[in-house]
DNA sequence: TCTAGTTGTCTAGAACAATAGACAAATTTG
DNA sequence: CAAATTTGTCTATTGTTCTAGACAACTAGA
């Protein structure tokens, strides 16, 4: 829980529209909205944020937009509940699942895939000849039916040439991993990185352009200890945080 | 490592210069400098991004303002080598240490420091009763000059009381907890999160405004298992990747 | 030394962001 | 029902960002 304050910069190359709707997005949560989840009127907003209220209408719209909130004639603008989910990370880790108790419904849809020759970066991480043919995955995953992450991982495809099936019919890597006899796996490690969201994860996402989205790159292995699968997960950084270790 | 193509957008509430910022700065490192570190002129990366050059140039006087490049009337601009840090996560995490190789000079400074009472989230992070006293540091802590992370951590003042003149003296945090009787710890959980950084934190970092930060929110317990630290790290991402596990 | 290539500076205009004010439309409250 | 509150839409104006072009200043290489 971090507490920062609002301070709008003009000239900062960020249009003030985009800071005041990161700045309430932020206070969502927060002590911008009272108990029935009303946001203060935008006439209020617009004087606390030192700005014409058709800028806060411009913000509102963007939040609007990517489902955050929603305005009603004479009635006011309402936020549409959804916490942050938590994603740990350690040995265990299934990014598709632990999320036990914080989302009711997870699906994770396959929005792609291909067979290509792997790049040297994913070579050295799934322990296989540059050049050799890997299976790439994309893949979109929602929780309550908002997008949380987008994630593209590749496979060698030696072991693992039908895998894009298995996973097209049982939603999941580990069940598809299972079907394909890997009954278990442990996560190799993770690294984490943020950056503005590319366009077309914004847009799979539905986050605004110039959004932030927390990559994780990470390697599973099997129990003998080679690798598996590498991915590149990209997630909505305003909706999910990653834990490693305690609770 | 991520591949991410430079769609420029415009109207997007982000200003083309800074849309391009982003794209040149995650591309010093890539195919966008030749081998002795020289960016393509301001005239060809115009026609790449489709912008005028003028546009370019706002973007390089960013880069230049933050340290990333460097002009010269008649030769060229260059990149100032700074590869990305990696911070290892983990039981034995020291946000100071770990850095062997990658940093010759590592060094924190203190800020500032205060007493306070805890807030509901300090005070459950640390086990003590909300309202109770906490001494609060305020640190920045640099790679080679660089500054590369803004940190503000919490302390039991019953059992640190006098932990900010220990950190003044020996610019540690592990250095001052030994000097008050805590001569290991292990770090309980951290959680990651990602934003835009606050006004201060990027006058620290010497960020442009609207860059990213990583915030590392952790808990250091001793060996009987108590809190000892919770802390609030905030990392430039452009300079920085968190690693969890592998090497 | 001359030329080509590159960054630095200036002016002017077009596109976009933000302000200002007025009023309509829907909802809630008295 | 009437009044007050709140969001939706419109017009006009101002200031910032981006474009366009020209030329100066500096560097490297033929």
């Amino acid at each position: 829980m971090t507490v920062q304050s609002d301070p709008i910069e003009r000239q900062s190359g960020i249009a003030m529209w985009r800071q005041i709707a990161d700045a309430i997005r932020a206070g969502l949560s927060g002590p911008l909205v009272d108990a029935d989840g009303k946001l203060p009127p935008e006439k209020a907003l617009a004087e606390r944020f030192g700005v014409n209220r058709h800028t806060v209408r411009a913000a509102i719209k963007a939040l609007a937009h990517e489902g955050a909130v929603q305005s009603h004639q004479g009635r006011g603008t309402f936020v549409r509940r959804k916490p942050r989910l938590t994603y740990p990370i350690g040995q265990r880790t299934r990014f598709s699942e632990g999320l036990e108790g914080q989302a009711a419904n997870r699906s994770t849809e396959l929005l792609d895939h291909g067979r290509e020759p792997a790049t040297a970066d994913i070579a050295r991480a799934l322990d296989i000849a540059t050049g050799a043919p890997v299976i790439r995955l994309e893949s979109l995953s929602r929780a309550d039916g908002v997008p949380v992450s987008r994630a593209t991982s590749w496979f060698d495809a030696e072991r693992f040439g039908t895998i894009a099936d298995a996973f097209a019919r049982s939603g999941s890597v580990t069940r598809a991993l299972a079907q394909l006899g890997v009954t278990d796996y442990v996560r190799a490690w993770t690294r984490i990185e943020a950056r503005h969201g590319a366009a077309d994860d914004l847009d799979h996402l539905r986050l605004s352009p110039g959004a932030i989205v927390l990559v994780a790159e990470a390697v599973n292995a099997d129990m003998d200890g080679r690798p598996v699968q590498y991915s590149l997960s990209r997630f909505a950084a305003d909706r999910v945080s990653l834990q490693v270790g305690g609770d």
